[in-house]
DNA sequence: TTTTTGTTTAACAATTTTGTTAAAACGCAA
DNA sequence: TTGCGTTTTAACAAAATTGTTAAACAAAAA
C-alpha cells in the first residue's frame, strides 16, 4: 500500500459529497473534484473508472444512508406525531449539511430518466405506504384533516426540502447571512409540525445512537 | 431582412426554454440547443453572442414575466383566502408547463452567486410583504394560526414547487403516468390550499385576460 | 537487498464543446 | 437585373475535458 493508506479513495468520495451535494456545483469536473481532494486527477480514473461511476457511486451510498434513516423513523414504534417530528428534525439537519442533494438527483434524473430506477429500486419502499395506517388512524380519531398518505408525504417533503434546495435564493431576497439561513431552517421544524398538525411541536429527546447523526443546531 | 423573419432569435429562445425549464436538460449544449430549433449552432453565437448570454436573457425574461404574474396577483383586491387560492392556481399551472426552472435557478445561483442578485434585484420585491397585512388580518381575525409572513410564504412556495421538481422521482416510485401525475398535481392546488388553512379552496373563475396564462387543466 | 505489489504522477491522445470567420444564400429595393 | 444589407452555412481554431498509459515511487514481502 501507498504511504496515504488508501483512504485516498474515501477521501476522493467525501470532497465529491461536499461539492456536488453542500456546494450545488452539480457539473463539477474530474479537475475540480480532484483539486477539492487535493489529489492528482488521474486517481478519480484509478479508483473510479470514470466521471459517471464517482457519480454513481457516491449518490447510491449517499441515497442508501438517507433512506435507511428515513425508514428507522417511520417504521419505529413512536405515536404518530413524535414520529413525523423526528422525522422533520432529521431530514431538515441532514438537508442543512447537504442542501444540494436533491437538486442534484432531480437534474441527474432529468437527463438520464433510467437512473431514476437505480436509485429507487434498492429496498424499495413508499413512505407513503409506512404511514398509510397510523395516519387513517388519526383522521379517524379526527386529529387530523382526512388526507391520502400520498399527499401527507408530499406536503412533509415538500415543506422540508424545498427551503434548503432555494437557500441561496430565498437568503438573498431576505438579506440573511448564513447563520440566519441556518436560524431560520431550525425555526421551520416548528412551523412545518404546526402547518401540518395546527398544533405545537412536541419535545424530542434525540438519541443520537438511534438516528446516527451528529448535528448540531 | 431574411426568409424567416428574423423570428429566428425568437425560436432559438423558445425552443431553448422548453430544452432548459421543461426538459430540465441543465447543461444542454449549443448544438443540442440547436437542434432542438432546427438552426445552424453558429446562430446562436450570431443572435446572442454565446451560450452564457442566451441562458442569462431567457432567464432573465422568463422570470420576470412569472414576477409579474405573482404580483398582480398578491397585490390584487381580492379576499386574502380567494388571492392565495389565484396564486396556487396560477403557480403551479404555470410549473406545469416549466417544471424545472427552480431546478435551472438554483444550480445557476450555486455557481454563479453573483448572479442571484442579477435577477432578484429587478423590482426587487418580496412576496411576504406583499402579504404581510392581509395575513395578520386573518391572524387577528383568529382565522388562521400565528405565523410569520415569511413562513408563511415559503411554506405557500414550498408546497407550491417541490412537487413539481421532484416530478421524476415522485412520479417513478408512485408508478405513475405522466397524465396520472398532471392529475395528482392539479388535486394538490385543493390540498394545498386546505394545509395551510384548514379549509375548503373557493371557486375560481378565471378571467383568463387578467393572469395572462392559457393553461387547461 | 531485491522483488513485488499497489499507488501516484506527468505526459499524451481523443473527444467534446465553444467561439470565430469568410463565403454563400436570401430578400428586397433601386 | 444589379446591388446591398441581413441571415445562414460550413469550415476552422481554440479551449476544455475526459480518459489512457508508461514510468516513478513507496512500502511490504521475499
Amino acid at each position: 500500500m501507498g504511504a496515504e493508506e488508501a483512504q485516498t479513495e474515501r477521501l476522493i468520495k467525501e470532497k465529491a459529497k461536499i461539492l456536488f451535494f453542500q456546494k450545488g456545483f452539480l457539473n463539477a469536473t474530474t479537475q475540480e473534484i480532484a483539486d477539492e481532494a487535493g489529489v492528482n486527477r488521474a486517481l478519480i480514473h484509478y479508483y473510479f473508472r470514470s466521471r459517471e461511476q464517482l457519480l454513481d457511486t457516491l449518490l447510491d451510498e449517499t441515497l442508501q444512508e438517507k433512506k435507511d434513516r428515513v425508514r428507522n423513523i417511520l417504521t419505529s414504534e413512536l405515536p404518530f406525531r413524535e414520529k413525523i417530528a423526528y422525522y422533520i428534525d432529521t431530514v431538515v439537519d441532514y438537508g442543512l449539511t447537504y442542501p444540494y442533494l436533491d437538486n442534484f438527483i432531480i437534474s441527474e434524473t432529468a437527463r438520464h430518466p433510467d437512473k431514476v430506477k437505480m436509485f429507487c429500486a434498492k429496498d424499495r419502499f413508499k413512505s407513503s405506504d409506512l404511514i398509510r395506517d397510523a395516519l387513517n388512524k388519526e383522521v379517524k380519531k379526527g386529529k387530523i384533516a382526512a388526507i391520502a398518505p400520498e399527499h401527507f408525504m408530499v406536503n412533509l417533503i415538500s415543506l422540508c426540502n424545498y427551503p434548503l434546495l432555494a437557500k441561496s435564493v430565498i437568503q438573498t431576497i431576505h438579506g440573511m447571512t448564513d447563520a440566519a439561513y441556518r436560524k431560520f431552517l431550525v425555526e421551520r421544524k416548528q412551523i412545518i409540525f404546526r402547518t401540518i398538525f395546527n398544533e405545537e411541536m412536541p419535545e424530542l429527546n434525540r438519541k443520537e445512537e438511534s438516528t446516527k447523526h451528529a448535528f448540531k443546531n
